[in-house]
DNA sequence: CTGAAAGCGCTTACAG
DNA sequence: CTGAAAGCGCTTACAG
C-alpha cells in the first residue's frame, strides 16, 4: 500500500485477485458477485482506505451526485446581515443532501451578478437550489433564463402563478392571516405592518394580504398609513417603526413581516417608552432562535425549515429525474408568546 | 446545437473545423493557438454556453478543484443554534474559495461521528476547512487521525503548540486582556468572565487567561468563583449569569466568552433588576451583527472574519500546493460600544 | 501552430 | 459469477 498517491480499483483487484471490473461490482454492491469475494474485496477496500473517485464515477456515469445551493444577496446587504433563517434552511438542505448521498455545493451571489455562474453550477452540480432575497423583478429573469437553458432548479419562495421553475415556499397569506386575527383577539385594532408589501417582495406582500384578509374578516380596513416598507434586518425595522411612531400615528399592535424587523420595532417601540405588550402588542415571522430569547420573548409565526429543506432537494431530484413537478407551499405554525399577550 | 445534452468538446471541434485538443488548449488559453483560431473556438464555445466538464477535467488534471468545508457541531446544539459568528465565516469563506477558482463543497455533522465522511470528502475535494465547536479533547483525535492519513486541511482555532494540522485563529488572549483592561479602567473590579476555561475549550481559555492577565496587571487576583461555565449560545449565557448572580456574589462586571453569551447575561441581568452599563459593565466576543443592535449596544471584541476565511482558504491552497505552512493568529479589535460605558 | 495518441479511474453492456 | 472491451470528456506530452 502506497502512503501517497490514493488507492484505485485496480489496486484492489490486484491484491484481491480478481479484475477490476469486479472490484467496482463489488463496491457498487451487485448482486452477481460471489459473497467471499466481495467480502474480500470490501475488507481490502476498507483497508487501503479506499473510496470511489467521484470524478471518475461521475464522468461515467453522466451524474455529478453533487446539488449546488446559490445563495441570493440584496445588494444592500452587508456580508454578515445574513437571515438566521437562511442558516437555518441551508443546515436543513445540507442534511437532506446527505442523507439522498448528494454532496452541496455552496455559493453567494449578488442578485446584480451576471448570470454566468448560475450556468457553470449548473455544470459542477446536476441542479441548483435557489435562495436569498432581494427584489423578485430582478430575479425573476434570471430565473426564466435557467428555464431556458434547462437547467434543473427549484427555489425558495412564493409559489405564486405564473412564475418560471418550480417554487417552494411557506403559507405567507395564512401565516399573515393567522397572525393578525391573533392581535385583533388580544384587543389590537390600530395594526402596523412593517415590511414591504409589493410584487417585489412576494413573501411580504402574501403576509400583508393575510393580515389585510383578517382585518377585513372583523370588518375592519386596514389603514395603508399602518404599512411601512422594510427589508429583514434588525436596522430596517427599527428606522420603519421609529418612522410610523414619528408620524404620531397611534399603534397598539405591530405586525412585523420578520423576526429581524420585530426585534428591530422592539427597540424602536421601547425608545419611544411604549412597554411590548401592554402599549403595543408586537409578532413576527420566521421563528428564528433569537425570537424565544428576546425579551419580552416574541410571538411569531414558525417556518417549517425542516421541511423546506426536505422538499426543496426532493423535488429538485425527481426534477433531475426527469419527473414533472409542481410547487408546493407548506404549512406555517403560529407560536404565541410574550410579546403579544395582553389578556 | 442539440439543446438537450450538454454540447462537449469534440462538438466545438466539429463546428470550428479543428480537432478536439485545439479546441481544449484554446480554451485553457495555451499560447500556442492561432489567435483566429482561438477566437472562433471561443466565439463558438459561447453560443453553445459550453462549458469545461468539470469530471472530467479534474479526472484528467488529477486534482478537483474543490474545497470541502466541514462544520463540526457540538452534539448538544440542536440544528437552528449556529452561532452567527460562523455564518460570516461561511461567508468569507465562500467569497475567498470564489476568488482563488474553487468550489466550496458544505457540509455539517455531529462532532461524534465517526471520521469516516472526513474521508469521503478528502476525496471529493482537494483539502479540508474545519470550522465549528465542541470539546477539543474530542476533536483532537479525529485530527490526529487527518494527519496520518495525508489530508491536506486547515482548521479555524486557537492555534496552540503541539496541535495537529494547520490551525489559523484569533489573538485570543490580547482580546480578553483588551476588554477586560477596558472593564476595570471603567471601574470594575468584580468582573465575571462566563463561558468555559478548561483546554475543552482552547479558545474561551485563552479569553479567559487574558483576562485574568488584564487583573494581574493592575494588581488584582481574579475571583475563580466568578467565571462560570457557559457554551455559546443565549441560553446557556443566561442561565450561567442567573446562577452567579443567584449566589449573590457581588459583580460589577461581566466579559462572556461570546456575544450570544453576553445577549443571554444581559436578560439575566436585567431580570435581576441590574442596569447595564450602570450597575454591570458588559462585554461580549465576536462582533456578531445583533451586538450592535441590542440595548443597550454590546461592547465586544472584533474578529476579522473576513482574514480568517482568506487565510484559511489560502494556507490550505498552500498545503495542497505542497508548501510547508505554519498557523496563525490574528489581530482583533475593541469595539466599545454603550453597554460597558460608565464614565 | 496543430493533430493523433494515450490515459485519468470508473461503469456497464457483452461474452463467456 | 467473472473478464475483456469500450467509453465518459478532457489534457498533455509527442510528433510533425
Amino acid at each position: 500500500m502506497t502512503i501517497r498517491g490514493k488507492a484505485t480499483s485496480l489496486d484492489i483487484a490486484h491484491l484481491a485477485g480478481v479484475s477490476q471490473p469486479t472490484v467496482s461490482r463489488a463496491l457498487r454492491g451487485s448482486p452477481m458477485v460471489n459473497p467471499d469475494t466481495r467480502e474480500r474485496i470490501l475488507r481490502i477496500a476498507r483497508e487501503l482506505n479506499y473510496k470511489v473517485d467521484k470524478n471518475a464515477s461521475s464522468l461515467r456515469l453522466r451524474n455529478a451526485g453533487t446539488l449546488a445551493l446559490l445563495f441570493f444577496e440584496d445588494p444592500t446587504n452587508d456580508d454578515s446581515l445574513i437571515n438566521p433563517f437562511f442558516h437555518a434552511m441551508l443546515g436543513s438542505i445540507t442534511r437532506a443532501c446527505a442523507l439522498h448521498g448528494y454532496d452541496l455545493l455552496v455559493s453567494f451571489q449578488q442578485l446584480s451578478t451576471d448570470w454566468q455562474a448560475d450556468y457553470e453550477d449548473s455544470n459542477k452540480a446536476d441542479g441548483i437550489i435557489l435562495l436569498g432575497y432581494g427584489d423578485y423583478h430582478e430575479s425573476r429573469e434570471r430565473l426564466q433564463r435557467l428555464v431556458e437553458q434547462g437547467t434543473h432548479f427549484v427555489r425558495w419562495g412564493a409559489a405564486l402563478p405564473d412564475q418560471p421553475g418550480v417554487s417552494i415556499g411557506s403559507d405567507n397569506f395564512q401565516g399573515g392571516f393567522d397572525i393578525s386575527t391573533h392581535l385583533l383577539e388580544q384587543g389590537c385594532r390600530r395594526i402596523a405592518f412593517i415590511g414591504h408589501a409589493s410584487s417585489h417582495y412576494p413573501e411580504f406582500e402574501e403576509r400583508y394580504r393575510g393580515h389585510v384578509a383578517a382585518m377585513a374578516a372583523r370588518g375592519i380596513t386596514a389603514d395603508p398609513g399602518l404599512q411601512h416598507d422594510a427589508i429583514t434586518t434588525e436596522q430596517s425595522g427599527f428606522d420603519a417603526c421609529q418612522t410610523l411612531l414619528a408620524r404620531g400615528a397611534p399603534v397598539d399592535g405591530v405586525f412585523a413581516a420578520s423576526d429581524l424587523i420585530a426585534i428591530g420595532a422592539m427597540r424602536a417601540l421601547r425608545e419611544h417608552g411604549l412597554r411590548v405588550p401592554q402599549d403595543v402588542a408586537l409578532a413576527g415571522f420566521d421563528d428564528i432562535p433569537l425570537a424565544a430569547s428576546v425579551s419580552p420573548p416574541l410571538t411569531t409565526v414558525q417556518q417549517d425549515t425542516k421541511q423546506a429543506g426536505q422538499l426543496l432537494v426532493e423535488k429538485l431530484l425527481a426534477l433531475i429525474n426527469g419527473e414533472a413537478v409542481d410547487g408546493q407551499t407548506i404549512a406555517v405554525k403560529q407560536v404565541l408568546r410574550e410579546s403579544s399577550r395582553r389578556s
